[in-house]
DNA sequence: GATGAATGAGCTTTCATTCAT
DNA sequence: GATGAATGAAAGCTCATTCAT
């Protein structure tokens, strides 16, 4: 009934409002009012599109994560070297991300308060990213390019954590720089490890 | 006479009914009552020690981060070779945070509140985990276990980065299982890579 | 749609219910609850048409006043005589406070709690409420009734002292008697002041 | 038990404090620490020397009331003509307060809150002032120099209200100026009136 | 669908007062 | 008498949510 298509603007408003406020001001310091007011709407309409203040947390993950995951399995599908798909993956992570600080900072921090985390976390599109993620390991290792005794659930795990943590880092510093100059490193990092392997060759460009 | 080491739990007794409480019911749900209650003091008493409910929260993080610290230090100082101290550094991480879920939810979730997060991430003690991180790669790095161009801050980060979403996938999948099992494939990950080097050989063990 | 109109009394209502409560328990042991009971309304309510408790002083204020200052003038505008005005405006002044011993006791106790106290002596109705008694001296003087010399700025302060009294005095009194009863003297006293004698001259320059 | 010699300073020092505080911040504003800090002695001193907060008020009073109604009455004393004591006593009263800004702040608005207004104002060292002020004008009745039907209890409140008004007009108007200075004038208004013909008679009746 | 006035539960914080030392 | 840590009651105010229009 709420589809976006009927209010083309209205949902879609609330929500950037929602991110705006939330990353400037934080969760609990935006008011209903104060996102209602920047979207241009009355604070009654809010409750149209959503169930209380907490859902906007859920919606907003999923407004951003359904294009992006969409993004990225049309951008996966163009390359046919595992490698490269996981290198495509850090780059749209911390591109998507890096792109847009206030998103990023709601992202990082906002979406984590303890109701709704739990939720975010373990079900729908973090867990298609995980599984992504791992699909690009296990194609990797059957390749293999992979090590054959990788446990690609928690190497998975290993570089979303990695990612994850180049971004918070990032927000907290103030989003000064550019996040995607990291991917390189992360990437050689990730595949070939600290140590200095006797044949040491071919570095990540 | 009225030293806070005449009542020797009370400040303590407090984090300790707050950490309890955030970690079961969430820092907003928490009221001061309930941890005055279970603290064992009045509510007012806990201003007396915190100036406010906010301040609880990076109080928490050193409470727990000093000893931490403190410890780790001790028992890298036992260890001559860089990736042990790495390994022993890991393993520590793990088992501090695996060995009570509570505190592991305050510290993955809890107390990533918007306000205090920036102010705990930016200052003080994480940073002084970070450097002793980076310590030990730089000793990796001019010992010769570690690759001699490793950007030793930025694989700090990453290796935090994995440790700390181990810990959260864990309390979020409701910390079951023991955390310290993971130890060694993440140190193994960490050191070699993804890839599987021509002459790989002989994992961690 | 939602006009304050529509919903005709709730201000009035909460005023009033304010000046009774004022009145008897005073201002601090007044709560916003008893006030929005009283009112009909919900203690939210209270700070829709007003900013907080202490702002429903100046209001309460500026509620008896500024109907009060527009039937003075009316009233003043029907005498010619100076004279006559004078005693109009006293007569006035006794009875709106004397026919009301709630108002009369939150207008000469509880408005000049501190907070707000100075605000309403320095601004707005009273200073109007001077000026007018000013008025009248000064077209007295020019009509020859009142003395050359009269410090007009001074004597409307003092008759406005002297009225402030008499009502103080009958409030703590507990309201009993006609405070009205007190014009005759009052007025004989401010025109002819305390001394006998009609040849009675060399004032003390 | 209390007495002041036998801690000479201690309970002086807190009602100076208190004046001092009072008169700054006002009386609910002014925290019992904040008068234990200003007058050197612990919080709970404060409760040796006075029942409660609200019980500084009198006590404030009486202190300043004591020694100015001792000093009035010699003063009186030295004067025979009821003229003259008039006229000393609204020295007095102006320049006792005229002289300290602080303490005519807490004398014209701070002691006049709700719950011990009334008692100060119905009882004690007030009536006294009332009393001697009524004496003055009786004994210039007898005299013959104020009017045969003079009505003193109601003169003698308006000679009072007159005062405090000028009072409060300058505490309000920030202390500025020399309140001494209106002496002159507001005698020759209580004496004489405001009108001019010596030979107007035909009071009001 | 939109509105926004009205609601009222809920909680942090303050601070006068107490009392063990 | 003096102290000041501890107490805990008390209430102003906010703001998510509702619902009559």
């Amino acid at each position: 009934m709420h589809d976006t298509r009927e209010q083309p603007g209205k949902r879609a408003r609330i929500l950037a409002a929602a991110i705006a406020s939330f990353s400037r001001h934080g969760f609990y310091r935006t008011r209903i009012r104060d996102i209602a007011r920047a979207a241009g709407v009355a604070d009654g309409t809010v409750y149209l599109y959503f169930a209380n203040k907490e859902d906007l947390l859920p919606a907003i993950f999923e407004e951003v994560m359904k294009p992006y995951l969409a993004d990225l399995e049309v951008e996966l599908a163009r390359l046919a070297d595992p490698c490269d798909k996981l290198r495509k993956l850090m780059e749209m992570h911390l591109s998507r991300l890096g792109r847009d600080r206030g998103l990023a900072t709601v992202f990082q921090v906002e979406l984590r308060h303890a109701t709704r985390f739990m939720e975010i976390y373990a079900h729908g599109y973090l867990n298609d990213y995980f599984r992504i993620i791992q699909g690009i390991l296990e194609a990797g290792r059957a390749d293999g390019c992979l090590r054959e005794n990788l446990d690609t659930a928690q190497a998975s795990s290993a570089i979303f954590g990695m990612l994850d943590e180049a971004v918070t880092a990032w927000v907290v510093r103030g989003g000064e720089g550019d996040l995607t100059e990291r991917i390189d490193g992360l990437h050689d990092l990730v595949v070939h490890g600290l140590a200095c392997t006797p044949s040491d060759e071919a570095p990540s460009a």
